[in-house]
DNA sequence: CGAGGGTTTGAAGTGCATCAAATAGTGTGG
DNA sequence: CCACACTATTTGATGCACTTCAAACCCTCG
């Protein structure tokens, strides 16, 4: 089976009633950059995992400005909060590069989230590092420049593991990778040129290479309330 | 009882063992402004809520710079969440205006969840709540200027009931606001003076009349995504 | 009344936005 | 495989919003 809900992590203490009704419902489809899953403010009929490829979460104003909320790889859920808002999807998505979307109904997930403790847990704990993420969001874009969030936004993305000679690959356009961390796409590209200067990274197109993390990490990170490898927070001995 | 917890409305679902149990362990303290509840990063023992007064959450870099989280009034619970970041506090807690405030065993909450489906629901409830609040702050910060946001700011603490001739109070220092808002103390100054202009409110120290909201309203709410009374979203007809 | 913190005002600087135009990159049909 | 059209990205010039540093003012409270 190319995509078996029980290996999806939020589904792990799940049993095998629920995910064959689950299963029964699914719809798995393959969509290209620009579609449009959901509008903000539309009844939430289903919700959805991202299998692979990026989505775009985000809210419009009246006279057409765009606020990105954030851009999610594989292996995230949208709209699945829309249980706790009055059954009506909390922002728009929209399909940021060609992704494999898997649509299930939000029924029965609120139902079985009433039953089920351990299905309620992990939820409960996919949405608290959800929050985490936005809280260091709002503290990324009140003390960081633009050079510093992008550099802290090229550390994400390279996996940590190797220290020297990392190469990574923009997962989408460099004007959306500029609305993610709230600036304009004039300003990504100076700011990204800066950046080299400071960092001496190596940009070819969408291509980065980065011989000396430690340069990158002392220049964004000291303008951070964590320290660099920032993604868990660690109980202090 | 002067503050019993079956009261809140977490705690809404639970059994009187539970309840009675937490009782045994409650500490309840009148703390004075500038008290610090916890330190970012510490190992977290208890979980607070907060009965009366404000409490600022925020985190700070080597250099001394604050991120305000957060400025939460009563009602609401702080380190809960340390339950899911390995059990160290992923925020400093201080309390911004003289608060009377509830600590708990964070052991307790967290045995209890993993049996009581209801508390997790009621958790996950506001857990998710709080994220979507989150995400707007992330939205007003990047298309909002800052009078427009101190605009938002004053339609939240003033209760839509009324109409005309609203009448409130800064719930805390005006430099407190400002970061609350993420601006500097000179320039919420400024940009409130210019709310004045634009929008014939009247300000005296810390407390402000509104005259006509509809003014307000159409100046702030014209650059946000939500229409204006932004509280809860409805579902569509 | 005077000390000290909170708030406002002034002057100057900085970073990012905006508008406009040039350049690079990509896909298409001939 | 090349020329064209179209989009993505960069570069330039300028403006504005917010910050910063400094000083004045105000308010409260001993």
């Amino acid at each position: 089976m190319d995509s078996d809900l029980k290996y999806i992590a939020l589904f792990q203490d799940c049993d095998s009633t629920f995910l064959n009704a689950l299963e029964a419902q699914k719809q798995r489809q393959n969509h290209k950059k620009g579609k449009v899953l959901f509008i903000y403010g539309d009844t939430a009929e289903r919700f959805y995992f991202i299998k692979s490829g990026w989505v775009k979460l985000f809210r419009e104003t009246l006279d057409g400005a765009q606020a990105v909320i954030d851009i999610l790889p594989a292996g995230n859920f949208i709209g699945d909060t829309a249980i706790f808002e009055n059954g009506v999807y909390p922002y728009s998505a929209e399909v940021a590069e060609s992704a494999e979307i898997i649509s299930l109904p939000l029924s029965n997930l609120k139902k079985e989230i009433e039953n089920n403790n351990k299905l309620a847990l992990n939820m409960l704990k996919a949405v608290a590092g959800y929050r985490r993420q936005l809280d260091k969001e709002i503290e990324h874009r009140s003390i960081q420049n633009a050079s510093q969030r992008i550099g802290c936004f090229l550390l994400r993305l390279a996996d940590q593991s190797k220290k020297n000679n990392v190469i990574i690959h923009l997962p989408y356009d460099k004007a959306l990778v500029a609305s993610r961390l709230g600036m304009q796409p004039e300003t990504f590209s100076r700011a990204l040129a800066k950046l080299r200067e400071k960092t001496g990274i190596c940009i070819k197109g969408a291509t980065i290479e980065m011989d000396n993390l430690d340069q990158l990490v002392s220049y964004s990170c000291s303008a951070c309330t964590s320290k660099f490898p920032c993604e868990d927070l660690q109980a202090a001995e």
